[in-house]
RNA sequence: GGCGCCAUAGCCAAGUGGUAAGGCAGAGGUCUGCAAAACCUCUAUUCCCCAGUUCAAAUCUGGGUGGCGCCUCCA
């Protein structure tokens, strides 16, 4: 069966099917980088990073492309302010997009270009447009024909008589019309600047994605995804250009993830009103913001909260408390082949699979597919109860992490290094101490290893410690 | 003005025609020397309101109310 997605394209839940079987091309519009993330751009970045692992999952083989605008008037105002380069103001946020994306366990896309890099890939599709009569040159700038692009709003949804009235505040123009838009801009003194057959300018915005989806994936490609706030203009652009441009369809399916609010209003740079990730990762770590945008479908508004953040905190603890368990027993568990019974519960996992790919594959519904692996979860805790065995262990932590593998979750498990002999001693000590009913004792030196950052929890299998 | 979205327990959040998943918080219990974890039980007769369709509606239809977004840079 194949999974169903939400087209934007056409408003409904459709059943993906790639243009090559099992073979994905999916781009999605990376940030402009002059500035750190804030968390509602971390809703996407981890939205899609999970559609992708799930396509991998299910044995697709995905291209990803995903860019950064690295040049842009916002990263020339940085710049002048900060009196630096674009490049190196770009260089810096590319780096620090990079260490938050990693933080929020989102794997590298499988190409990241820049615009900068595809310069003559913009021109020659600006070329193209202008050649077939979509777009024209006015004072060095050159912009798109919106108008003569039949389809123009088909994405948004947006008839174009209304559209024409919500632009009529742009006036003393010399655009043709309002709603045209740029394709390339002259060149302002003292700004990067790239010769072009209409004299030297830069790009765009639009027509990087364009450009650079076309270089990395072809003409026509699978998925395009990205913030519901760029299906109009940034995604309508797009397809404009590149449709009138290759005379074939851009992407067959859109994806637009819904807003992160914050006190129920969108996070946006220009409101002000967002945390950086890098904040909210030092607060909370960065694991919880990727559960907590998780915990709700991609298409629904979720509301950033420090209530939110703590929820998840402790739900994610209880799936590592599970972890960390099973780990232990596996070492320290009764060996021995799995008994019928055994066999028996793992055999049930067939069922919770079966309901997690069910979530999945309808719009990648995450919280229900987290549900399923809660339920999961309490499941094996019960059974591990009963016959704590080293063989069930091990058995049961395969499925919890084959799921929590395409979550993206679970991936800050510590690696049970070895412990020094100081505290090694201390531990026998206090088990001399439990021995001898000298409890007061025992529990001072529990103290004094917690203090020191070890925790320890006495099971029937022996003690299980924990850094914490 | 145009085009859309959302409303489920104290909080977060699934469920979209068959009688309310899951998590967090809370209460009680089991286990434990204690603790931690885990497990068990309990916590929405009800899904913003009103009307309608239906044997059956949180789910469909119509009408309200409240909140939000896009139409301008924004994921």
């Amino acid at each position: 069966m194949a999974m169903k997605l939400f087209n934007s394209l056409t408003r409904q839940k459709e059943d993906f099917v790639p243009l090559t079987p099992n073979q994905v091309k999916m781009y999605a519009c990376g940030p402009t980088v002059y500035n750190f993330i804030h968390v509602g751009n971390a809703r996407p970045i981890i939205v899609f990073d999970v559609l992708r692992r799930y396509m991998e999952y299910r044995g697709m083989d995905v291209t990803f492309v995903q860019n950064f605008t690295d040049i842009d008037d916002k990263i020339i105002n940085r710049a002048k302010a900060e009196g630096t380069t674009s490049e190196e103001i770009a260089e810096t946020y590319i780096k620090e997009y990079f260490t938050d994306a990693q933080g929020l366990g989102v794997r590298a896309a499988t190409v990241h270009p820049k615009a900068t890099e595809n310069i003559p890939q913009i021109i020659a599709i600006v070329q193209t447009l202008v050649d077939k009569g979509f777009a024209y040159e006015k004072n060095g700038d050159v912009y798109f024909r919106s108008f003569k692009f039949q389809e123009y709003g088909k994405l948004s949804h947006q008839p174009l008589d209304e559209l024409q009235a919500g632009a009529r505040i742009d006036v003393n123009d010399v655009k043709e019309d309002p709603m045209d838009f740029v394709l390339w801009k002259a060149a302002k003194p003292g700004e990067p600047q790239w010769d072009s057959p209409w004299g030297p300018g830069r790009p765009g915005w639009h027509i990087e994605c364009s450009a650079m989806a076309e270089r990395y994936l072809g003409k026509t490609i699978d998925l395009h995804c990205g913030g519901q706030d760029l299906q109009f203009p940034h995604h309508e652009n797009e397809i404009a250009q590149s449709e009138a441009a290759n005379g074939c369809t851009f992407a067959n399916y859109w994806l637009h993830n819904g807003f992160l609010n914050i006190d129920n209003k969108k996070m946006s740079k220009s409101e002000g009103n967002f945390f950086t990730v890098r904040e909210a990762a030092k607060v909370y770590g960065y694991e919880p913001i990727r559960f907590f945008i998780l915990s709700a479908q991609y298409r629904s508004p979720l509301n950033y909260s420090r209530e939110s953040l703590t929820q998840a905190q402790a739900a994610l603890e209880r799936l590592y408390t599970a972890v960390e368990n099973l780990e232990f027993l596996e070492k320290n568990g009764a060996s021995g082949e799995l008994t019928a019974q055994e066999k028996e519960f793992v055999a049930s996992f067939d069922g919770y699979r079966t309901r997690f790919l069910e979530a999945m594959d309808d719009d990648l519904n995450t919280a229900d597919a987290i549900g399923v692996l809660f339920e999961l979860v309490r499941s094996i805790n019960t059974a591990v109860e009963q016959t704590p065995t080293a063989a069930l262990a091990k058995a049961c932590l395969g499925m919890i992490l084959e799921f929590s593998d395409v979550l993206g979750l679970l991936y800050n498990r510590k690696k049970a290094d070895d412990l020094d002999s100081k505290v090694e001693a201390l531990i026998e000590a206090r088990q001399e101490a439990r021995k001898n009913k000298n409890f007061a004792e025992a529990d001072r030196i529990r103290d004094e290893l917690k203090d020191m950052g070890i925790e320890l929890m006495d099971t029937p299998q022996g003690i299980k410690w924990k850094k914490l």
